[in-house]
DNA sequence: GTATACTCGACGAAAACAGTCGGGAATCCT
DNA sequence: AGGATTCCCGACTGTTTTCGTCGAGTATAC
C-alpha cells in the first residue's frame, strides 16, 4: 500500500463527491473547480475508482459520478489502494533466503508488521467520518440544483461486489506507506 | 509527511541500530550488510537523522552511530519526517484565497485533517515497540566484540543491485502530506 | 443533432526516488 | 607521523512516479 499525493487527491475528490451526491451525480468538472485538480487527472483517478467499484458513473447531460456504496462502507484504505495499485513485491518474494544470515528477512518481517499497522489504521477511517469532520468544521455545501437529472427510479442490480479483496493488502508486507 | 521506501529504509536501519547499539557504536557498513541497503544511501539517510538528532555519530576506528535518545522516545513519525523532509505545504500555502468560493481551501483543511490522523498514529509507534516486536519474533542479535580490529579483513559483500532498481522495494513513494 | 459528460490511450515535462562517486575530515592505532 | 577507519558532504546519474495535456470516442438527454 502506498500513500501518495495521488491518493490524497483521490480521497479529497471522494469527500467532495460524498458531500454533494445527494443532489444527483456530481461531475468531474465541478470537483475539478472546487478542489483545484485538473480534470484530466481526475478522469484518470475516477477511472480506477470506478473499476474498483467505489464510484458509479452516469453519462450524458446531468450525469456524473455517485458513490458506489455508502460512505460509511468506504474506507480511506479502499480509496488509496484503488488509485495506487500496489505492485506486490517483497525482496525475497516469499522465498526464505533473504541472504541466509541469522536474522534473515528481518526487513521483510518488519515491513510486513508496519504495513499491517498502517493498513489497519487506514481501514478504520471511513469516508463518512471524514465527511462528518468536514461538516463539523462548517464546510458549506451549496445546494445548487442546476440541471438535475431525474433520479433513476430503479437502482440497477449491481454485480456482486467481491468483498474487499484481501489480496489487495496481501502485499506480504510489501509496503506500508506512506 | 510522506511515507516512502526511503522512510522504510530509515526505519529498518534504525531498528537494526537500536538492536545492536549496546555493544557500542554501530557502523553503517554493518547495517548495509545486514539490511542490504547501499552504504552511500545509508550515509545520506543518517546525515539527515543526525541533523535531526535522532542519532549521534562517533568518528574513527570503532566508531559508528548510536541512538540520540532512548528508543522508547523515538517514534516512527520522527524517523520518517527526518528523512522525508520537504513538506510542501498545501496549494494555498497558508494563504486563504484558494479560489475564494464558499468552501475555500477545503482541500487544505482536509489534507491537514487526514495528515493529523496519520501523524498521530505514526507518532504512537515507538522505535522501542518495533524492537520488541523483532525480539519477540526471535531475531538473533549476535554479540559482536566491541573492538573488531581483528576481523577487519572480513570479506566484503557488496549489496548487489537486484535487477531493475529494486523491484522489491519499488513500491515507490507513498506520501502523506503534512 | 447537438451539447453534455464519461472513457480511453498516448504522450510529456518535472519532480522524486534510489543509488553512485569522489574527495575530505576526524579519530584511533601503531 | 602514517595508515586505517569511519563519518561527512556535495555533485552527479538513471529510472519511476507524478501531474497534466491532448485527441478521439461513446453514451445519454433534450
Amino acid at each position: 500500500m502506498r500513500l501518495t499525493t495521488k491518493g490524497r487527491f483521490a480521497v479529497t475528490a471522494m469527500i467532495d463527491l460524498a458531500l454533494r451526491q445527494n443532489n444527483g451525480p456530481v461531475t468531474l468538472a465541478a470537483i475539478s473547480q472546487r478542489q483545484q485538480i485538473s480534470l484530466s487527472y481526475l478522469e484518470q483517478l475516477f477511472g480506477k475508482l470506478r473499476r474498483h467499484e467505489l464510484v458509479e458513473s452516469t453519462r450524458g447531460p446531468g450525469g456524473g459520478y455517485t458513490l458506489g456504496r455508502k460512505a460509511a462502507a468506504i474506507t480511506v484504505a479502499d480509496i488509496i489502494v484503488s488509485v495506487d495499485e500496489p505492485i506486490d513485491a517483497t525482496q525475497c518474494g516469499g522465498k526464505e533466503n533473504c541472504l541466509g544470515e541469522g536474522n534473515r528477512c528481518m526487513t521483510h518481517e518488519l515491513w510486513a508488521a508496519l504495513n499491517t499497522k498502517m493498513v489497519d489504521f487506514l481501514d478504520s477511517v471511513s469516508l463518512q467520518s471524514l465527511v462528518d469532520d468536514q461538516l463539523a468544521k462548517g464546510v458549506v455545501v451549496e445546494n445548487a440544483p442546476m440541471i438535475k437529472r431525474a433520479i433513476s427510479s430503479a437502482p440497477v442490480v449491481k454485480p456482486i461486489r467481491v468483498n474487499a479483496p484481501n489480496s489487495v493488502f496481501a502485499l506480504g508486507g510489501a509496503a506500508f506507506s506512506k
